[in-house]
DNA sequence: TCCTTTGTATTACTCCGACATATTCATTTG
DNA sequence: CAAATGAATATGTCGGAGTAATACAAAGGA
């Protein structure tokens, strides 16, 4: 009767600070060589709460097709075992999946991986998941796509509705796109910011969680294309073109600007992943 | 001391993951034959697992405005005994409504309602959930909109892509359409399916679950519709219109038709709904 | 022979009660 | 008066016991 003291205070103790990015993407070797009991802990830094560490983990393994659609995951039971932690965490992770509509449970048949058009692809977490490991390109292309459709369309109603108080949080966007650069975080969330308040002034709920999701998304390929090669381009002009036909009520001009952005940023991608 | 009889719920089984179709419009009452004191609990109504059922009623509550953001929820033991389940029952349900974005716990300060952004409003069950009561009128032209924006450009990119096998599935469901009326489940399934067959042409995953739960959101305004008032229009020719221009391959011609439908179906809509 | 019905084994589902951990808030100490 | 410290409290995690639902196989009837 293994009595598991997780006690941390153990052997190594694993990463405390993890939290952000990092993802588990390092992915154990298969085979364990368990030098004194179960290898493959891999636990959760502080922060994440130990289902939620499941599910990142479970999840990213099913976007990434390390199980397949139709698979069926092995019993609670043994699973959790396996993952050495309680049924009852085990299980809450599987709630979360569940709710994403990653996998379905049910008695005798177990918890089996749902054909990938039942999967919420649009939820922040499962994007965050497709993103911890390399992203798969065509996925990237679609959301590009999708984005090259929403968000002009979003630039021509912004430029029907903002108000003031829109207005000047873009302005306020800008300016801090100016003062950093894309290559620091404080750069990209102002970018981001630009974006959410042209969503906001849209005044369509919809839109803006939409968007929301697509551009955390877009968020991992841009941290991704720096990775590979600072980009050339000032992409802070292009941004103050959007914001004047927006200002200026100028509908047919902000949807093309925005079009413009998009396409941009999408042909940045490209290169930086193809090339 | 009232000891957990829970004793209802005897009739239909089959749970999945419901967000689809089924709905809880025709919620209960076949004979279930209340044994003795269902009366004042009366939790889980059907088939649903019991947390599915908690997750449900809270989260229909939350959307719903019955609890604001920022507002906390009482603890989990006086929550689940108030429920009169156990308390892994209510913090699965809570996990659910966690990763939808609806609320977060922490320990010390509780669980509490996030900010309306924090939503992921395009969840197929958060939009059940949106719908399972009257569905709020602003939020309703909101997804009309967004799905103005996307179907039509779907409608072009799939008049690009698509091949014999698309186009034979579009037939099919036209053919279907015209055999039963909208104001039949298998007319609005097959109506449906069209759509679905439009966007899966666009070789695009991001679309396809997208405009699936967008779907999904208006098959309850179109059942709603039809409960105000038989539709005159038939809607097939304009069905007809927008396959036409795909199997010919014209882009702006499919763009333009989906545009017409989309915007007749908004019109059905809302002198449903106002009228 | 085929279909229906029944039985059974397996699995998830629910419940319970205890302990661990994290975070807030009041208190103490420099 | 401010920073460190401690206690209080609610969530988080655990393990085990018992219930309910369902796939599958076997037995029975047409």
């Amino acid at each position: 009767m293994l009595k598991v003291v997780r006690k941390d205070g153990g052997g190594e103790v694993q990463s405390m600070s993890d939290s952000m990015t990092n993802g588990d993407a390092p992915p154990e070797s298969p085979v364990d060589a368990a030098p004194e009991q179960t290898a493959p802990k891999a636990k959760r830094g502080t922060g994440r709460r130990l289902h939620g560490a499941i599910a990142h983990k479970l999840g990213a393994a099913i976007v990434s097709g390390e199980y397949r659609p139709g698979d069926t995951l092995s019993g609670e039971v043994a699973f959790s075992e396996a993952l050495d932690v309680s049924r009852s965490a085990y299980r809450e992770a599987v709630q979360v999946l569940s709710a994403k509509g990653l996998v379905e449970s049910r008695p005798k048949t177990g918890t089996r991986v749902l054909p990938r058009n039942r999967w919420n692809l649009l939820d922040p977490d499962v994007l965050a998941w497709a993103f911890s490991g390399e992203p798969d390109i065509h996925f990237v292309r679609s959301l590009f796509e999708l984005r090259a459709i929403v968000e002009p369309a979003a630039a021509r109603l912004a430029a029907e509705r903002r108000d003031k108080a829109d207005l000047k949080e873009m302005r306020d966007a800008l300016a801090a796109m100016r003062r950093h650069t894309l290559a620091t975080e404080a750069g990209r969330t102002a970018d981001r910011e630009f974006h959410n308040a042209v969503l906001a002034a849209t005044r369509n709920d919809a839109l803006v969680v939409l968007t929301a999701s697509i551009g955390a998304a877009v968020a991992w390929t841009t941290q991704f294309k720096q990775r590979s090669r600072a980009l050339p381009r000032n992409p802070v002009p292009d941004h103050v073109k959007v914001y004047d036909a927006i200002a200026a009520g100028d509908v047919e001009a902000a949807g093309e600007a925005m079009r413009l952005l998009v396409d941009l940023a999408l042909e940045d991608t490209r290169s930086a992943m193809e090339g």
